[in-house]
DNA sequence: CGCGAGATTT
């Protein structure tokens, strides 16, 4: 009678009040005991549950089945590892070992621990599995992220005759979206023929499947099944809308599902804020913030995440985001991470890097994502120092190392033009993927070592990492650098077998290379191959035309380009200008520069002046360049004088000329070009000894000539050509060995 | 008196 009274004070009063009576019982047998400890585990008290195991043992009442079940999933929540073994001897001496129910328990306990082998041991051990201990292991499985194993244990399952349930196919769906969506409805069919009753968490898992596989249609479909909703339903609706870019439909659910009665949870808030943050939409972002005030829920640490990750990504001040980090009651990693990362975002490394030591002395520790974010920052400081230290920092503590870390380890050196430690980082990680191959050639490329770039795709195809578009438009650009033409063709037949071509990014590469190999017709046909030529494809196809000469073509490509409706940016203005400058169409290149500020709206920058001189100066009105070098709104640079210089030049105007090189060589007095121009200038007016002069004051300066040179493919072989040099010089080029 | 299922944020 006691035992029935301690249930039903459990029950119906609570587990406080439960204790007092059991307290109080003058007898109690393993059951009492028992009942108060399931009360404990049901309610979470899993440190009590513990203690009370601990003094029913000292008291000398021996446990049953049932009481091991509840300690084994105490020791479960609180990974006690210790204390869980030890249950699992005392199961094996008691002969606890043929009950399925204990034996599930602890293959539940070693998978939550992480250790799938041994709980498959423990599986493979019993004899009699029914659906629960198979359901655990397929649970099992799917945590270790081995979707393929959970899969077949499935199949397994069926041949040896035990059945599957609705528990079964939950965790069978979060498998097979990985495997793709023919998995995903393969089991969803199996699901149907088994006639398993759709409860509302198998929906939700459902709806999960198909918006996974980017069917976001079929997963509303499903979701109208029954009009079972609930609030992790449609946290699964909203965030599915969201990983398929759906943001307005994920704001419309949102909207729904509270006209619908159900209170959002710090659940739904922390999607709709990625919605915020990936529209992104200060306004919507600020009205969500309030709402969560409204709930009650401005101080969960998840829905503070998400606000710091929405005010860093919606705002470019740091501030808003700042004061929520500094509400939140004990920020986790992830906290820490959105604040780095956000921060970092918006370009304020220094103040970065003084989070990230907060952190640490906060006692938090980094992940690899934290990891990375640092790790950026540093290496846009250019600090080798401080990124040097974070690798050490990473060796040393075991820090949480995966291919993140180490791709922001790669490309950090390669940015501070050390490519040796690339390599060696690269050579170090356990696997590598496009990202890795990527970032290194592009660092390469902004270095100019056009070649090295081109060399580390052997690398990457003995590595048997696949070319992705970013990594395939970064080896185009680098053969387009290199006028490269060979390499670049079949970089072209790669990106038509792989269907990379349909990468905007790989397309305008492929305009680019042709122009720049002087091919104008193939790059005329790649442009024609793009679907929707962007401000990038036009500006490629008239950089091409103009670099070989073709003026009026390149004008009237710009015409073209206004014409279907593709807004000129700032490049196209430089490309233009330098047209109208090469065909002595002076006031037709004014009136385009003019028309930057009053038709486009974009301002003009250094380079657009530096242009601007160079097409009055050819034209000979070098006073009205020189106007434009004192009124623009730009501090002179070098590059400006030495234009005017060279118009001066053609124009033979000494006095200018010298100005010119005057204030050039005062700004950077290391440029030889200025002394070879002015040299040039003194020749061409008959100076010569003004001019050997010139020549002589640079060697003095040890300044070595070096001119640009520029390149041509014919028969496999690049020549270069240099100008003041009567033999061309003729490169063999070093292919890439990869087919 | 005991075992297996779903959703968020970097």
């Amino acid at each position: 009678m006691n035992n029935n009274l301690l249930s039903l004070y459990s029950k119906c009063f609570g587990v406080d009040n439960a204790r007092q009576f059991f307290d109080e019982m003058p007898h109690r047998d393993v059951v009492s005991w028992t009942s108060v400890l399931s009360a404990y585990v049901k309610s979470g008290n899993h440190e009590q549950a513990l203690e009370l195991f601990d003094w029913m043992m000292f008291s000398g009442q021996y446990p049953n089945e049932f009481t091991l079940s509840n300690v084994l999933r105490s020791c479960s929540a609180l990974g006690q590892f210790e204390y869980g073994t030890r249950i699992q001897s005392h199961i094996v001496k008691h002969g606890f070992v043929s009950n399925p129910v204990l034996c599930s328990a602890l293959i539940d306990m070693y998978s939550k621990w992480g250790f799938t082998e041994e709980a498959y041991k423990l599986f493979a051990y019993m004899e009699n599995g029914d659906t629960v201990s198979w359901t655990t292991m397929i649970s099992s499985f799917v945590q270790a992220r081995k979707w393929g194993q959970a899969l077949r244990l499935y199949i397994r399952m069926i041949e040896v005759g035990v059945h599957p349930n609705e528990f079964t196919f939950v965790k069978l769906l979060a498998a097979s979206c990985f495997h793709g969506l023919n998995y995903g409805k393969l089991v969803h069919g199996h699901m149907i023929v088994w006639g398993v009753k759709l409860n509302v968490v198998l929906k939700t898992a459902l709806v999960d499947m198909y918006s996974r596989c980017q069917r976001m249609e079929d997963a509303i479909k499903v979701s109208n099944l029954t009009r079972e909703y609930d609030v992790s339903l449609w946290t699964t609706i909203i965030s599915g809308f969201i990983q398929n870019l759906k943001f307005r439909e994920a704001v419309a659910a949102f909207h729904r599902m509270e006209v619908s009665g159900i209170a959002p949870n710090n659940y739904v808030y922390s999607s709709i804020l990625n919605a915020c943050s990936s529209i992104p939409s200060l306004d919507l972002g600020k009205q969500i913030h309030s709402r969560t005030i409204i709930g009650g829920l401005e101080d969960d640490v998840s829905v503070g995440n998400a606000l710091v990750d929405m005010y860093m990504k919606c705002s470019d001040i740091i501030d808003y985001g700042l004061r929520v980090f500094r509400g939140i009651n004990s920020p986790n990693v992830i906290s820490w991470t959105s604040l780095i990362a956000g921060v970092v975002e918006n370009g304020f490394d220094r103040e970065a890097l003084r989070f990230f030591m907060e952190m640490q002395a906060t006692g938090v520790q980094p992940h690899s994502f934290t990891l990375s974010s640092i790790i950026r920052a540093c290496s846009r400081v250019k600090s080798l120092s401080q990124v040097s230290e974070l690798h050490g920092y990473i060796i040393r503590t075991k820090a949480d190392y995966n291919i993140a870390v180490g791709n922001a380890l790669v490309d950090a050196y390669a940015g501070l033009g050390m490519i040796d430690n690339s390599w060696r980082v690269i050579s170090m990680m356990s696997h590598r993927d496009a990202i890795t191959y990527t970032s290194l050639a592009t660092r390469l490329n902004q270095m100019g070592y056009h070649e090295m770039a081109l060399n580390v795709i052997p690398h990457m195809y003995n590595d048997n990492v696949e070319m992705d578009g970013f990594s395939l438009a970064s080896f185009i650009s680098a053969s387009a650098a290199m006028a490269s033409a060979e390499t670049g063709k079949r970089l072209h037949c790669h990106s038509i077998k792989s269907g990379l071509r349909r990468w905007i990014s790989v397309s305008n590469g492929l305009v680019d290379l042709y122009g720049k190999c002087g091919c104008l017709t193939d790059a005329h046909r790649a442009f024609q191959d793009i679907n929707e030529p962007d401000a990038v494809s036009w500006n490629g196809l008239i950089s091409g035309l103009v670099s070989n000469g073709c003026i009026s073509s390149a004008l009237s490509a710009f015409d073209d380009m206004r014409l279907a409706g593709i807004k000129p940016d700032s490049v196209t203005f430089l490309l233009v200008i330098f047209a109208c400058s090469r065909g002595r169409l002076v006031d037709l290149g004014l009136e385009y520069f003019q028309s930057m500020t009053k038709v486009h709206d974009i301002e003009p920058q250094m380079d657009h002046y530096v242009r601007l001189v160079d097409l009055l100066g050819r034209a000979g009105r070098l006073e009205e360049a020189m106007e434009v070098i004192e009124t623009m709104p730009f501090k002179p640079n070098a590059l400006i004088h030495k234009t005017l210089l060279g118009a001066c030049n053609i124009h033979k105007n000494v006095p200018l000329g010298e100005d010119m090189a005057r204030r050039g060589l005062k700004i950077d007095p290391s440029d030889p070009g200025i002394y070879r121009l002015l040299a040039h200038l003194y020749d061409n007016t008959g100076r010569s000894d003004l001019a050997e002069k010139t020549c002589q004051a640079m060697t003095e300066r040890g300044l070595i000539k070096n001119p640009d040179k520029s390149r041509m493919e014919f028969k496999n072989k690049v020549h270069i050509f240099v100008a003041g040099h009567d033999e061309n010089e003729v490169l063999e080029e070093n292919r890439c060995s990869y087919s």
